[in-house]
DNA sequence: AAGTGGTCTAGACCACTAT
DNA sequence: TAGTGGTCTAGACCACTTT
C-alpha cells in the first residue's frame, strides 16, 4: 500500500472558513474526503504529512489530529505510526446494518401501534430455565405482542420475564410504549446490557398468520437477551419481522462528493 | 434525563498510570466505564464536569474531553452542551451487525475455498441494464461461484460485471482470491463506493440444491451494486447464505466490568 | 538522522443552559 | 452570572519506520 506523498495535490483545494459555524477539523476533514471522492487522492495513495497540513491550512496539529482521526474512525483512511497515512480500498466486510431503522418505525406513533395479544404467568420449561438462568418452574411472564404500521403487521414479538414483583421492569413492559423505550433508550431503564442475533427463518404456522403472509415465507428473527446491573438474565424473545416490509440498506466506500 | 451530579463518586476508584503503555484518555475512559458498568453511575445520572475530572485524575482538559468523546461515540455517554454530560439508558435501535464475520470467513484460506460455476459473458436483459444503467443488450460478465468452508457450502455469488477490456476489474475479478480482496480491502481497487442490502429469502430449487439443503428453506441474501470513480455501475450481484452456517450477532449496553 | 504519526499540556475563547 | 461542554492553539515529547 506504499507510495510517494503528494503535498501538492492538495494546493488549489478550499481552504478552512473561520467564520463558519462548521468546525475547522469537520472542514478540514470533509476537504480531504472531497479530494479522496473525486480521485484526487486514490486507495493505496499516501495522504501529506500532518506537518504540511499545518501549513497548507493554517491551523495546529491538534486540529489535524482530530480530522484524520475522524477519517480513519470511519474506516476511509489508515493511519500508521511513522509510516504516515494511507487511502483503504473499498472494503465490503466493513459494512454494518443498523437497526436504527427499525427504531424509526417503532418511534412513528402516528403510523405505529403495539398490540398485546397475551400477557400471563407461566412456569419456565427447561428451555426458558436455561436462558433465564432459573430454575425449571419458577414463574415468569409471557407477552406477545403484535406491531403494525399503517395496519400492516410488520413485527410478532414473543418474550419471557423473570417474574419478580420488586422489579419494575415488569409493569413498564406491559405498557404499549415498552417497546419503544426499549430501542430508543428514553425513559427510566434497569437493564445493563443485552445480546442480540440476527437470523433468518421460515415462519411457522401461527407466525405467518398473525403476519397475514402465506407459507412457506422467510422472515427476519431477532432474538434477545437483556441483562440487569447484576448480569442476572431478564428478558429473552424474539421478534419476527416480515420480510417484504423489513430491509436493511447500508453503503461502503466513498460517499458523495 | 436531568439529575443532580456526584462529584463524590470517583473518589476511590483507581488512577491514572502515567509509565502505563496505555493512553491516559483510554485509561480515563475506562476508569469512567467502569462505574457505570458497576452500577456507581446509573443511566440518566450526571457525570463529574470535565474541569471536576481534571483536577482529580490529574490529566489537561483535552485529555478528559477526549476520553468523553470516545464514551459519547459508543453511544454510552451523551454530552449535552451547557448542561453537562449523562449516562445513556441501554437502545436496542442503536445495535449495529457487522460483515466482519463474513469477511472472517473468507480471510480464513486455512479453511476456505472459492469455486466458479460459471464465467460468460451475456448480454444485458431489462433488469440488467437498469440496475448497471447501461443499454439493453450490452454485453456483460456473468460469474457464478461457490464458497465453501470445511467442505461445506456456505454462500453461493452471482454477480454481473459491465464489460470493459480496458478495465482491470473484469481479470480482476476471475481470480479465485477476488472475493477475499473485496471483502478486506486489500490489493488494489478501482471501486469508489457501493450499496448492500439484506433480505431474508426463500431457498429457489437451484439455490438448495447448490448449498446442499432441502426445500423449504430460509435464507440471507445480500444484494450488492458498486461503482466506480465516475459513479457508474460497475457490478451488480447478490450473495445467498446457508442461514444455519451464518449468524449475526451482536451486544448492546455496557459491556464487561 | 530525518520524517512520520501518537500523546499530552495549560491555557484561551466561544456557545449554550440554568439560576 | 456562573457553570457546562465545544473548539482551538503552539508548542513539547515519544515511538516508530525509513533511509
Amino acid at each position: 500500500m506504499a507510495q510517494k506523498p503528494n503535498g501538492q495535490i492538495l494546493q488549489q483545494t478550499a481552504s478552512i472558513d473561520r467564520s463558519s459555524y462548521e468546525p475547522a477539523y469537520a472542514q478540514l476533514a470533509n476537504i480531504l474526503r472531497q479530494s479522496m471522492a473525486a480521485g484526487l487522492l486514490r486507495p493505496g495513495n499516501q495522504l501529506p504529512s500532518e506537518a504540511q497540513i499545518c501549513k497548507r491550512y493554517g491551523v495546529s496539529p491538534m486540529t489535524v489530529r482530530r480530522a484524520i482521526n475522524s477519517l480513519a474512525d470511519q474506516g476511509i483512511v489508515i493511519a500508521e505510526q511513522g509510516r504516515g497515512t494511507f487511502v483503504k480500498p473499498i472494503a465490503m466486510g466493513e459494512a454494518t446494518f443498523h437497526l436504527k431503522k427499525l427504531q424509526e418505525i417503532l418511534n412513528d406513533a402516528e403510523h405505529t401501534s403495539v398490540n398485546v395479544l397475551e400477557a400471563r404467568i407461566v412456569r419456565a420449561d427447561e428451555r426458558v430455565a436455561r436462558k433465564l438462568a432459573i430454575p425449571p418452574g419458577q414463574r415468569t411472564v409471557y407477552i406477545r405482542r403484535i406491531l403494525r404500521t399503517e395496519n400492516l403487521p410488520v413485527l410478532y414479538h414473543r418474550e419471557y420475564l423473570v417474574y419478580d414483583p420488586t422489579r419494575p421492569i415488569v409493569e413498564a413492559e406491559l405498557e404499549v410504549t415498552a417497546l419503544r423505550h426499549l430501542f430508543s433508550g428514553t425513559g427510566e431503564t434497569i437493564l445493563k446490557h443485552g445480546d442480540i442475533s440476527l437470523e433468518a427463518t421460515l415462519l411457522n404456522e401461527e407466525e405467518a398468520q398473525l403476519l397475514q403472509v402465506e407459507q412457506p415465507r422467510a422472515a427476519f428473527c431477532f432474538e434477545h437477551l437483556f441483562y440487569d446491573f447484576d448480569n442476572k438474565p431478564i428478558s429473552w424473545g424474539w421478534f419476527i419481522g416480515r420480510n417484504d416490509l423489513l430491509r436493511f440498506i447500508t453503503q461502503v466506500g466513498l460517499l458523495e462528493g
